[in-house]
DNA sequence: GCCTCGAACTTTAGCTTCTAAGTGTTCAGG
DNA sequence: CCTGAACACTTAGAAGCTAAAGTTCGAGGC
């Protein structure tokens, strides 16, 4: 029938060939570019996933990490202001939190200036395992550029910056949710 | 502080230049692309969770219906082809075909040939569903495009066909998870 | 022809993670 | 001093998953 490829999953030909099959007027270029867009992030998601894995932290720890250390010294955000970023509520925020202040990566602590505020603060530990991600992440990216000489690189990000662009400007709204691990 | 854009989200310039401000030997270029591919990947699925939502199915549905369509007429899979091709186990499969049999999406039958068995089929509703989906994902495919010449959509789609040739040699098995929608 | 083994799906129990709603605490203003 | 708003936490409940046991059926030995 085609693709006996074990049902694992068909290579980006076939599946463009099989979404021409079913529908009509289908621009197959537009397709090959969205679905390979959507097929590398899956596969960057997976890799990241090893990679936090590895590191004994989890996803979702691994998004609270980001989030401060790119809010800069001294790394503290409100569970609030993290819940907004990350697109949850301050429920779960606190449930992560609470995982995360026992796994040693943040402290949280009241604001003594207004104690209704509680600040969460990245620890040096928390730090590190942020760096140490990175530089996994790193070594991955490099491998999936290695093939893309410096002009293709320089294209590629433009190319997709104004695709970006574009989209952000169209939904301004982020709506959070649907992973995230940018 | 820089970024004081009311924690919605940086802008990616602003973003990428806080991983540089926070890890050392960084390549912005490269940094630019996977965090472009991150977030042009999140924004498609909020526009898809959209459209779904808005014809009555779930992004889970929508994987069902897509895995369905892709195989070919008669639209017919096992219950676990389709928990392998989605990366679940046969018991999650079981539900989300309860439901969707609940939907009128799609028939659950035994096998008259081997009635250990089962065959799960499209219906007509659940095809029109899939078409109606599809309609306006190349609506939205087509406005995210819209900036790009052929040219660059021709060098855009070769690019990427690389870079995913090279990430799905390396890592052969897909795992599963972490959203799919492609 | 019977019996046992294995395959395919379902069922059950339990876990994780989320949301929604209600509670307690703190600060600001009348 | 009292009220109202803001913030975080707590509780209850829903959704979705996995793992493991259970059920049904077909295949092959004897």
């Amino acid at each position: 029938m085609g693709d006996t490829s074990g049902l694992g999953e068909p290579t980006l030909e076939e599946q463009i060939a099989a979404y021409q099959r079913e529908f009509q007027d289908l621009d197959p270029q537009v397709e090959k570019i969205v679905n390979a867009l959507a097929r590398l992030n899956r596969r960057m998601n997976v890799a990241y996933g090893r990679q936090t894995a590895e590191l004994g932290i989890t996803s979702a720890d691994w998004e609270v990490l980001k989030a401060l250390v790119l809010s800069g010294a001294p790394y503290r955000m409100g569970p609030s202001d993290l819940a907004k970023r990350l697109g949850l509520t301050p429920a779960a925020m606190t449930h992560r939190i609470d995982r995360m202040v026992a796994e040693g990566l943040v402290t949280r602590d009241r604001d003594e200036t207004n104690r209704v505020r509680v600040i969460v603060e990245l620890t040096p530990a928390g730090r590190e395992k942020w760096q140490e991600a990175m530089r996994m992440a790193t070594v991955f990216e490099g491998d999936l550029l290695q093939d893309l000489d410096p002009d293709e690189r320089a294209t590629l990000g433009e190319v997709l910056t104004r695709l970006l662009r574009r989209v952000e400007d169209a939904q301004p709204d982020a709506g959070g949710r649907l992973t995230d691990l940018d």
